[in-house]
DNA sequence: TTGTAAGCGTTATCAG
DNA sequence: CTGATAACGCTTACAA
């Protein structure tokens, strides 16, 4: 591969004229710009970023490190990351595993966006330290260089939970993402609340893991029994729409029998039917804020150290 | 952030010895290493990637560069890649847009897998030429580095499509991915051989786009008519299950009425009622078979410059 | 077993 | 306006 001494050479200049004309230097003559420019073309070069980026102690790599690669909100908020940063000129790196942790530790990105527990809160706090700038989308850190967006899960809910309450519902259970999920736990908090204010108990707590499998097994469990909810709110769209899917086999009546309401506001809730209550989180939107933020930062700017996604709740067919 | 320079002073030894301590070298004497490993750890040393990078000419790093974050597809095949990428040591780096031309261009990875049209050729095939190795799974290119791995879309449909004739359906249509797409593309051809081969033609050509979005609005389109197909084959699962959904959502039959099969076997498919008939792929298999092949190459084996996943047909009940 | 020094491909400082 | 030259942080002959 050609280096930025080939195109010197070829253009008949130094090394360091030849730096300053591919980028952009006004200090160099139209004619020897001109020269070293065409050059280039010449042999098809593009400077080395590695090397680039060793000299300049900057990547312009932006890492979003996620727990996995599935599911319709890390989609959307992906594309929104993506779409901010493309704006930027900065590089998307998505990655998972033990790969984030190298990526991070290597310094191969400037800074991270991270929604995967299974990097833990020392190694953030280590590298936020040592003035890596980091935005945590799924816990709370307080510590300088880390900035944290979280989604106001527990006043969502228990909004949410106000109203079907009012509505009539009295045997509301809760269906369940992982128990070391902030997201989980805090929607739980929320759900709590409002049943507490009503001096009602929870009438069930079904442990689900976000997904429509989970939430099918948990319907087809769920029918076997006499004593049956007559709410359930899911920790997430997914799972209720995996619930809903059990349910409807059983020809157990949504929401007569049975009302659900989930989380997220993804886009097949509302093709199935009937249509899905859930809390609206604008994912895409947060994608953008939430890089918009990261560049600031990585800018110098000042920024807010802690910030939310909007979110709404939407009542459907389901409730 | 410390550099290896601080720990050889740290250690009391030259850079070199530092570095064939931390690097496992055989060369040093156990005590001294045992000193450096010591001092590193003191200063929560943790080598800098881009120089490491810069001097051996490799980054460790597989791109696995997209056309868009969405899609159980590529979740399932990104998953499988990783695990396997992550098993031999390297790191997955996902991107799309803009930035996964930056990384390949900048060479900040050692080989990529692109799935992703909006990536030309031409590029493709120059950096190919420079030693890049890639796996290009949306398109054939024969090229010297470059590999491809593809599903065998024609035979796997026009087998799909045979039985289905066998069966009595006569009059099919297709409803078709983006139209650029390779695998869209691939899809009629086998759709249409097996109709020609028993003298039919195609009832109706339906322009979906992958999603399930487009198979709802295409189905809600559809009910409008009066002279509707006795089939339909949809390019994949997703726009099938759109499809459907719309198609119940008016009382119409499946598979009564109207037949739909897909194309991937998307969990999705199978949870909802009728059950999905489709085809086949196991994403995850073929993520691991496709990064083990660039493992291979990176490692300089000899390795088959054209292999397949496996795929075959699923018949459920919506056929 | 350890140290010296060259060099990976850039950018940036400083003279000319 | 242009050119030497010194870094960036690391690996790796080669010398001691």
């Amino acid at each position: 591969m050609p280096t930025i001494k080939d195109v010197a050479k070829l253009a008949g200049v130094s090394i360091s004229t030849a730096s300053y004309a591919l980028n952009d230097q006004p200090n160099v003559h139209p004619e020897t710009k001109a020269r070293i420019l065409h050059a280039a073309k010449e042999l098809s070069y593009h400077p080395h970023g590695i090397a680039r980026n060793l000299k300049k102690r900057q990547t312009n790599n932006v890492g979003v490190f996620i727990y996995a690669f599935a599911g319709p909100v890390f989609s959307e908020t992906l594309e929104g990351i993506r779409q901010t940063l493309q704006e930027h000129d900065f590089n998307i790196i998505v990655s998972s595993g033990t790969s984030s942790m190298n990526l991070l530790l290597e310094r191969q990105v400037d800074g991270a966006i991270v929604f995967d527990n299974h990097i833990s809160d020392d190694v953030l706090k280590h590298y936020a330290a040592h003035g890596m700038p980091l935005i945590v989308l799924d816990r709370l850190i307080q510590e300088e260089n880390i900035y944290t967006s979280l989604i106001d899960n527990e006043s969502l809910v228990y909004h949410l939970m106000s109203d079907m309450i009012k509505k009539g519902y009295q045997r509301l259970a809760y269906l369940a993402g992982p128990e070391n999920a902030f997201n989980n736990r805090m929607r739980y908090v929320g759900f709590e609340k409002a049943l507490k204010e009503h001096r009602l108990t929870p009438f069930g707590y079904f442990q689900g893991d976000f997904t429509i499998q989970g939430g099918y097994h948990i319907g087809k469990e769920l029918i076997k029994r006499k004593n049956r909810p007559d709410f359930i709110f899911c920790a997430n769209d997914e799972s209720a729409i995996g619930l809903m899917q059990a349910l409807k086999e059983s020809n157990i009546r949504i929401p007569e029998d049975i009302a659900v309401a989930g989380f997220d506001h993804i886009a097949i809730g509302q093709l199935i039917t009937p249509k899905l209550t859930t809390i609206s989180i604008d994912h895409k939107a947060w994608g953008k804020m939430v890089a918009k933020v990261m560049i600031d930062i990585l800018k110098g700017e000042k920024v807010t150290r802690s910030f939310r996604p909007e979110g709404k709740v939407l009542v459907n067919e389901s409730c």
